[in-house]
DNA sequence: GCGACAG
DNA sequence: ATCTTGTCGC
């Protein structure tokens, strides 16, 4: 839907105009928490002591559902991070609170993300993760506090955010994007706002892959670390955390369609 | 004023 | 997120 809508729809309801006030004050206050630090771009990363750090690798998706806009599938799956060996495999189905209004994602979906979260601290804690994967967007957001900081932050667990198209913030655009990394040659680049912030990366996650997937760090974990872990989980262009649990969350969506 | 906007 | 159609490679 295009912005101006939900523009016109806010006219009509108050009530999301309201809400959409609400949450830009709740981000900007939570956006204090992140406890960022300096990115060091040229450091190595140790990927042995990356699996030691991070053994077990979380991913999240969710699936609306078909008829029901209220209604979603929750996928949350639990790697080895080294192996990709899956430890672990949950669906739920969870009821929406809000609609989705671009730029606050996390208000519509983390809430039941961190459900499914805390659903498999209880009832299987050795595979509880030490980092998730989240679909959405870290501090590459309008106000630097996008879903995957909203999950980790709630959660107090590590957590990388993963997109799949380019969220426009700080004048950064996909063509531009797209451009510099085929000049460059490179497998990933650092994605600079204003005042060259470093906001997250454009990665190329395969050799097969044309179309970058945007990284960006959740909280508490360095974007460099990020970039390595979503690298190696990648078999094709999404990382597999996020892959599989897309993929069981579109299976219980037609599975209770039936 | 216009455009642009994760899932 | 959803829809569609076509093409390539196994």
């Amino acid at each position: 839907m295009p912005w101006s809508w939900v523009q016109k729809a806010d006219n009509n309801s108050e009530w999301l105009s309201a809400k959409i006030k609400e949450w830009t004050i709740q981000q900007e206050t939570w956006k204090q928490q992140l406890l960022l630090e300096p990115e060091d771009l040229s450091s190595t990363v140790d990927m042995e002591r990356l699996f030691e750090t991070f053994p077990m690798i979380g991913g999240l998706d969710i699936t609306p559902d078909k008829e029901q806009d209220d209604i979603a599938y929750v996928g949350i799956v639990v790697l080895s991070s080294k192996s990709l060996q899956v430890k672990y495999c949950q669906t739920h189905c969870v009821k929406l609170q809000v609609p989705y209004v671009p730029g606050f994602l996390g208000f519509r979906e983390a809430p039941a993300l961190i459900n499914a979260v805390e659903c498999l601290k209880r009832e299987k804690v050795d595979c509880f993760p030490q980092v998730l994967l989240v679909d959405g967007n870290g501090i590459l957001h309008p106000r630097g506090f996008g879903s995957a900081c909203q999950v980790g932050l709630s959660l107090n667990l590590p957590t990388i955010g993963v997109a799949k198209s380019l969220l426009s913030v700080d004048g950064l655009n996909t063509l531009q994007i797209k451009e510099q990394i085929c000049e460059e040659g490179k497998r990933w680049l650092p994605l600079l706002g204003s005042s060259n912030r470093v906001l997250g990366a454009a990665l190329l996650s395969n050799e097969c892959v044309k179309r970058p997937i945007f990284v960006s760090v959740g909280y508490r974990i360095k974007l460099l670390e990020a970039i390595n872990l979503v690298f190696h989980t990648c078999r094709y262009r999404i990382p597999e955390p996020i892959r599989i649990a897309d993929k069981i969350s579109r299976q219980a969506s037609s599975r209770d369609f039936c």
